[in-house]
DNA sequence: AAAATAGTTAGCCATTGCGCTAAGTGATAG
DNA sequence: CTATCACTTAGCGCAATGGCTAACTATTTT
């Protein structure tokens, strides 16, 4: 269970940028293309496609080509990741000293 | 209310980095010094030092220094960026035409 | 079959991120 | 008043990020 906190590393880093957040936002209303995806970027192509490949490395959303248009939607369970941390957070501001605390110190720290 | 999605960029880059982390979970228990915070990692303490004024422009912690020694506290309500971003996301997954999508979504594109 | 569409690959560039060492400052301890 | 402590500043090096153009592949359309 060492590898949680590196998925961390990818899933707030494909987080920490607008063109990315916008996309998720885009497919919280449902798959789409990447030119449906696209679109509204004043982006090249191939810079876009950046962002889709880290967003699908991190997991947050998963692609499949069929014939030459590749879908995009999201993956909803990578997120609770990010509220899971957060919940262990808020717990360790509360004195909690709960499951939630152990696992994530000892996995946080190096 | 067009700095929000700046706002969210740096949070999210400061998650995303274990060290960072690390230095907010143990923060979550109670304020410390820069040396008591960068003793438990194999770091020179200049990097360590990034780290922290990372975190303090993140506004996610916030430092005071008295004589010689910064203390460092976390600033809690600056979570509340995350989680409300979080409930935005999950809204729009439900279809919900509410508030918090449209703040959300008009922010977020551009 | 030719043209248009939808991605993809390769490679360049500037900036930022994250580590380091060396040397400096200002407060406190002896 | 000198030494130590707790940062702080300056600057270096390397890898990753986020943008670009040019050129290519594979699928539809016409």
């Amino acid at each position: 269970m060492e590898q949680y906190s590196d998925r961390l590393d990818t899933i707030f880093q494909a987080l920490a940028d607008p063109t990315r957040r916008a996309v998720l936002s885009r497919l919280g209303g449902g798959p789409a293309s990447i030119s449906d995806l696209a679109r509204p970027f004043d982006m090249a192509l191939p810079s876009f496609m950046k962002h889709i490949h880290f967003l699908e490395d991190s997991g947050l959303i998963r692609t499949h080509k069929q014939g030459r248009v590749r879908t995009c939607a999201l993956e909803k369970a990578q997120f609770s990741m990010v509220e899971t941390w957060l919940s262990a957070q808020r717990a360790l501001w509360e004195g909690r000293a709960d499951r939630l605390e152990k696992f994530v110190t000892e996995n946080e720290e190096e």
